[in-house]
DNA sequence: GTATGATCTTGACTTAAGTCAATGCGCGTT
DNA sequence: AACGCGCATTGACTTAAGTCAAGATCATAC
């Protein structure tokens, strides 16, 4: 299947811009890609970061197919990459694909909701403490104001609320 | 198809319980349902309100097919049902209801994604604002201190912050 | 290796939301 | 109609996060 290959990007490449109709959707096997999107006030939104063994944006198919958001690289990183323009011809071609990425999909869409519902109910700093848990490397992984984005507070608290938490630990 | 048909449900009645594995899905003709769950400190977190021409947790199969909500109806509604134990007979007799779905999911995928990542961004007072835009109807059909939990803020901040964006706007 | 700019941290201050407690209101029940 | 209960509002106070501004640190390019 040559609609389906592994390809290796830079630090800082953009994998599609907001605006933009997404060609390819993307298996991260290593490295980090970051999703943002710029707000009516001009300001940049993280919504997520995707790490190993994440796929990306299969799920982002707006009925005009066009993307609300920006993916762009925070490592080097290696991905499957798969061609969105031969999609409809591969389900048709292998029916089970479709079932398949309905079901996780189905899991995705089950995940996001789970947390939302977390997000929700905590605070900034046990968001942080959330994601400790669940996604401790992440945290040294990528800049920190974007992390911050990401949890819905400013650099400034997400600076103090981990000053906080290491004394405790301390 | 006798697997499909319109229900109607009193106020107060719980579709499903958060731990059960559902055996329906279901469409929101007239009524509102609240989706929700106990969380570990046992406290109730609202996680959605479905109205009218929305669809309910035909995106909640997790694996185990274990649902972690409870949906329950805040009005008198009536429903489209359903049956989820024949899904994969209608999948298999008609590929095109697989490929449907699938799109739906996606769209709703979409629209949640968009959501979380304006909530991330919105202050309390923000996110009130934003529902006022976007579901305006919401606001009155509902239990205030469903609806804070809903917006992520305590009822007594609901409150005030009505009461302050009412004072602007007299 | 140094310089430059971006990012991260820290400080002082403001503000909005949380907490706790009391009161008021609405609603359904009897 | 009156009672009782749950819910909503209000008040006083605390606290955590936001804001603004100044340094410190880091990284990248030259």
């Amino acid at each position: 299947m040559d609609e389906i290959y592994i390809e290796e990007f830079k630090k800082g490449t953009v994998l599609f811009q907001q605006g933009d109709s997404p060609t390819a959707c993307y298996f991260v096997l290593k490295g980090c890609v970051r999703q943002y999107s710029i707000d009516v006030e001009g300001r940049e939104v993280t919504s997520n970061f995707y790490t190993e063994e994440q796929a990306i944006a299969v799920f982002d198919h707006k009925p005009d197919k066009i993307s609300n958001y920006t993916f762009i690289c925070v490592e080097d990183s290696v991905m499957v990459v798969g061609d969105l323009n031969t999609e409809k011809d591969m389900y048709n071609k292998h029916p089970q694909l479709e079932s398949m990425t309905r079901k996780m999909i189905e899991a995705d869409f089950a995940k996001i909701q789970e947390e939302f519902a977390a997000f929700i109910a905590a605070s900034p700093e046990e968001r942080f403490r959330l994601l400790q848990l669940k996604r401790p490397t992440l945290i040294d992984r990528v800049p920190q104001h974007q992390l911050a984005s990401y949890l819905g507070m400013t650099p400034e608290s997400l600076s103090r609320i981990k000053k906080r938490i290491n004394q405790l630990n301390s």
